[in-house]
DNA sequence: GTATCTTTTCGCAGTTACTGCAATATTGCA
DNA sequence: TGCAATATTGCAGTAACTGCGAAAAGATAC
């Protein structure tokens, strides 16, 4: 992270991040897929974070809701390890190569929640609309993160990711009436 | 297209590309950045239609309502271009890198979309509203044209587009009642 | 038809991420 | 200590992409 932040994403080789971790080049990607992945290590740790918690709703409670508790609890957990959240994103959101990949690890996350999402139904709903949800919860997640970064973490993330929810709910068919 | 049917994504080399279009390897980078955009050919244009089609709605229109209108038209042009359509998303649906690519133009698109959200809004909402339509449209978009695929094409887009914008509008917070 | 300028095409050499494979080192355990 | 599983490593290779400068093609003026 440190050489990512002194030289660049772009301007740091696997070659360089191997001699500062003291290990061989080709040992590297036995612990990282891509050079990406460094960056966003912490998110296959998030994906498990989220499908607990969204376990954990009683199955009465209707699945929007349902997803708004679990990201809003899993968003303290954020605030925990801020600092090095901070480090993150600032580097992703300064590279489009590390910003795609952290999209495409994100498509992971909406294929597991559409099916956490459609095994909860137990066919009251149709797959699109599992998958339409998982879709618009990750935007309300990306939303907020963005928002968060660049008004320099003034609101508390789960403040703005409820929020954000909230609105997706509430506010878009009739705007002029809120 | 042809020669990713034949030997898929990964197994067609930009030699191969070049040889078949009858141009130098170095010369299909003067046309395409990078090897995915041959399959996303169509973005580029499409964005501009969607900016177009966004800009032709009157200002007093509810946000979301006008992008549910704008990407409802976008659509029909889609079905005019119905085969060449399917063949790009099969080729993206079958290959992670293709559709992190797409992903990642598709940000693009969230940052013009929100862009001219945020322009039309003109003071009386903020950045992170105009940032959540528009990347729960792009949801939108990307859920439909998914099961738009899966489903063999049988509903029209149009019709599956307006569908989740309109399910996203009303149908969220309180699904018990619908 | 020729000369001049612009744009496109191209070849070449180089960088870098990433892979498969087989050898070697390390570790855990009986 | 000996053995088996696992981790580390080196090497050779592939393929996408880049910068640069030369050559080719095309347009324009005279």
């Amino acid at each position: 992270m440190a050489l990512f932040e002194e030289h660049g994403f772009d301007g740091t080789t696997i070659e360089q991040i191997a001699a500062a971790a003291d290990i061989a080049p080709r040992t590297f990607f036995s612990y990282f897929p891509t050079k990406e992945d460094v960056v966003l290590a912490d998110y296959s740790g998030r994906l498990e974070r989220i499908l607990a918690e969204l376990g954990r709703r009683p199955e009465s409670e209707a699945p929007w809701d349902a997803l708004q508790a679990s990201f809003v609890e899993v968003a303290a957990d954020y605030e925990a390890a801020r600092d090095d959240l901070i480090r993150r994103f600032t580097i992703m959101s300064a590279n489009a190569a590390v910003y795609a990949r952290s999209l495409q690890l994100q498509a992971g996350w909406e294929d597991a929640l559409a099916d956490v999402l459609s095994r909860r139904a137990n066919g009251t709903t149709d797959d699109l609309e599992s998958r339409l949800l998982a879709s618009a919860a990750l935007a309300c997640v990306r939303s907020s993160l963005r928002h968060w970064l660049l008004t320099g973490h003034a609101t508390p993330l789960p403040t703005l990711i409820d929020d954000c929810f909230g609105r997706l709910a509430d506010g878009l068919a009739h705007q002029d009436r809120a």
